[in-house]
Parts: C-alpha cells; structure tokens; sequence
DNA sequence: ATTTTAATTAGCAAATTGACGAACTCGACT
DNA sequence: AGTCGAGTTCGTCAATTTGCTAATTAAAAT
C-alpha cells in the first residue's frame, strides 16, 4: 500500500510540469514544515527549498525517492492516518496476491514452474513474456464491487490464478465481458474444466491452464520471479 | 489517458528496486529496440543501454521523462494501441472531468470562484486546501460500476460535483458508505435539497456547497487553478 | 516592538550525470 | 566461416546536481 502510493507520488513529481510545485503539494499533505522534512532526511532546509523552487531542472530519481519514502515512512510512524486515508481498497481480500516482476517471463516457463496444464493455447503464443500476476478468489471476485478494475497491476500482460474454482464457466465469463484480458489464466484446482470456458479461451487468445498446486506453494514459487 | 500512463510508468521506474530493469520492461512492452527507442530520443543505444544497465544511479526526472513520453508518444504515432490496452476504463462517462491542482487552493476560494452556496460547512474548515476535483453525474455514478473507485484522483483532499442531482440525499449516501471522504461536495444545480443531506455532510465534516453553473462553465472557471 | 519560525536566494566544492564513440559479446541467419 | 542485429562495457569530459553555509525576506507569535 505504501510502495503504491510512493509510486504515484514519484509518478506525479516525475511527469508534472513544475516538479518542485508537486513536492511541495505533498509536502503540505503530509503537514510537515521544510525544516521538518529536511531533518527528516538529514539535509538542510535550503535543500529542501532548492528543489521546490526548481533550481535543480532535473533531480535525481534518488532523490525524489528519498523525498518521497521519508514523508511516506513518516507518516506510517504517526499511525499512518495519511497514507491510508489515501486509500480505499482494504477490505478486498478477494485478492490473494497482486506483485509485478521487473523483467519478462515466458508463459510456458511459469507453467512449468507451477506444475501447470495447458488446456488452451500453443505455439509461440507460449512464449511471449508477461510482467506479472495476480491471484484471486472466484467467487469473491465477482461478487465483490470493484476487483475488476484492480486485478490489473500495471501492466495487462500478466496471469490471473483463480481459486475456488468449479467448472471454470463463471471466470471466463467475466474476463470475456472485462474490456482488458490477461495473458494468461490458471485454475487452481478446478473440480472440472467446462467446454465453454476453453471455448471462450481460445476465442480471446488466452492461454488456460489449470494447477494443483495450493495459492501458498503457487506465491512460494513465483517469489522466485523478478 | 497517457498522461495518466505516463505518470504510472514513471512511479514505477523512480521507485522500483532496479529503475534500469523497470525501464527496459517498458522498452519491451512497446516493442522497441534500444536502437530505436535511441532513435526517438536522439541519442546513442549505448545511452539507452547505460541507463537500463544502472551506470546511472540516479538518472535525472527529465531523463526519465524523456524516455517515457518518448515511448508513449510513439505508440499513439503507431495508433496507440498498447497505451489503450493498458487501460479499461473508457466507457466510464459518469466521470465528466477530473483534474488535479499542482498547489492547493482554499475552499472558500474555489466556493467564491464558482458562485457556490454553503449549505453546510463553517470556520476554518473552510481555509483548508483541496488539490484536485470531479464532477460526475451523480445517477450515473452509483448505477455504474466501479466508479466509486476513479472519483477519486491523486489525492482524496478534493471537490466533489455532482450533476444531475434531485434532492441530494443519494449522492451523500454514497459518500456516507465509502471509506474515503472528499473535502466538498458540489450540487450542480440541484432541484431541492434534502435534510438528509446536510446532516450526513455535518456528520462528516464536508463541506456541501450548491452552485447554480453548468458543468462547462465550472470547467472553464477551474481551469485558472493550478 | 521584538523574537521566532518558515521559506527563499545565492555562491561554492565535490560528486555525478548525460552523452559520445569504439570495442566487444552473443545468437541467429545465410 | 562470416555477417548481421541487438545488446553490453568502458574511458572520456562538459554540464548538472547535491549539499553546505550564510544572508535575506515574510509571516506569526510573544
């Protein structure tokens, strides 16, 4: 939830039009003084004012991390009330797991990892990378306002497990109706894989997969990733 | 839409353990080799390959913008199509504007601006700062999905308008039930206003103002904002 | 009226970046 | 065996950043 958050700040200084403006908008959020911050990273308060006055045109990403994590771990000190008063989505435990890797991984390498069956999709459709996963419950996922538009990381070139798994029907559904698809898709433990399901797998070019593997050994072995 | 991209990737490669990684899972994502992305920035692969590599430890925000605006603005040259296959939400027309301030701005100043009245909201709740609105169209927002969660931009210290509005007591319902609370409410000339209404806003300590402009002209006077 | 506190400006030394070019690795394809 | 394409490594150097101190302005508090 932090590292969100620090990215979006990072995002916001990085692309805005004054960088300087926007490290002082967060500053003021985070309520701290230049002083205060300064200390914060063992610098001076004029360092603190150089940057959002813009005298330097192009701060290091260093420093803007720096910037950013001490007000962020700042506040997480203070009880954290600004970060999570930044945030909604808590309570959406229908997401087991949600993580980006840094560098590509091809499909059929993640299958092999997980121990996965490919019940659709072949040839060098296998072979493309993806940059991420994210493992969810079934049930909850639909029936939870919201996941929908938070089962995507950054990035739509990822695996989506699903848990709780029936017949596979209900998942493809959705993610037939969600205008962005994932890669690849991967049942954990399926009681059965339905016809249309792999029907509507092949139609929208998504590898399917199904593993026997539990959610824990599942993130155990993807920890390995980067 | 790529700005909002823009600033994603950016967060991602000022925060990410190995920026250099991260840039270059990009790089791969719009499909470009280090000579071409070098042709696009007007500089030598071996830049591109330096900066992926980490030579750099702390490449400068320019740096970064610059590579990322580079690739953003050659797949929109392309038809953008990776750039919109990144993002879902299109048909979400409930939102009719979002923007973010770079500095804050007082309530009662953007009250002033806007030619609102208080219903609800006094004392120095009303010097605070706000750095960002959106207007919605409030039956609309509560009939679509999801849109709970993209009313919220960067920053949740921020104005709410609603148009569309009846009596008002749905919209503050809503507001009621969510986690996260704007600063303000807007009524865009709203037909009546409910009880209900201003005494949730008291509740919540929000602001609920009614104005009697049209969304354009809304826009139009925010834009001076900054 | 005086003292604090917060923020801005400017000059300067050391460290780092940003860009180049040339040399080098490593597969893949003729 | 040889050449292409893509990517990597590194020495070099001007331009910038980073952080300091010190001086100055502005606003708030005593």
């Amino acid at each position: 939830m932090q590292k969100q958050l620090t990215r979006r700040m990072s995002g916001e200084i990085v692309i805005s039009e004054k960088p300087g403006d926007t490290l002082k908008k967060w500053r003021n959020i985070f309520k701290l003084s230049q002083k205060n911050l300064a200390s914060l990273l063992n610098v001076k308060p004029s360092v603190v004012c150089d940057f959002e006055k813009g005298r330097r045109a192009s701060p290091g990403i260093g420093t803007v991390r720096k910037f950013v994590e001490a007000m962020v771990e700042y506040d997480k000190a203070q009880g954290g009330k600004i970060v999570s008063s930044m945030f909604a989505k808590d309570n959406n435990n229908a997401v087991y797991d949600i993580r980006e890797f840094n560098t590509g991984t091809a499909i059929d390498k993640l299958i092999k990892e997980i121990d996965g069956e490919i019940l659709s999709g072949d040839g060098d459709i296998l072979e493309r990378p993806i940059y991420g996963y994210t493992i969810v419950d079934s049930l909850k996922a639909i029936t939870t306002f919201n996941v929908f538009g938070d089962l995507y990381g950054w990035s739509n070139e990822r695996a989506i497990f699903f848990s709780g798994v029936h017949f596979g029907r209900s998942p493809m559904i959705a993610i037939r109706a969600h205008p962005v698809k994932p890669r690849v898709v991967i049942y954990i433990k399926p009681k059965a894989i339905d016809k249309l399901a792999t029907k509507l797998a092949e139609m929208e070019r998504i590898v399917l997969v199904k593993t026997e593997l539990d959610e824990d050994e599942i993130v155990r072995i993807l920890k390995k990733f980067n």
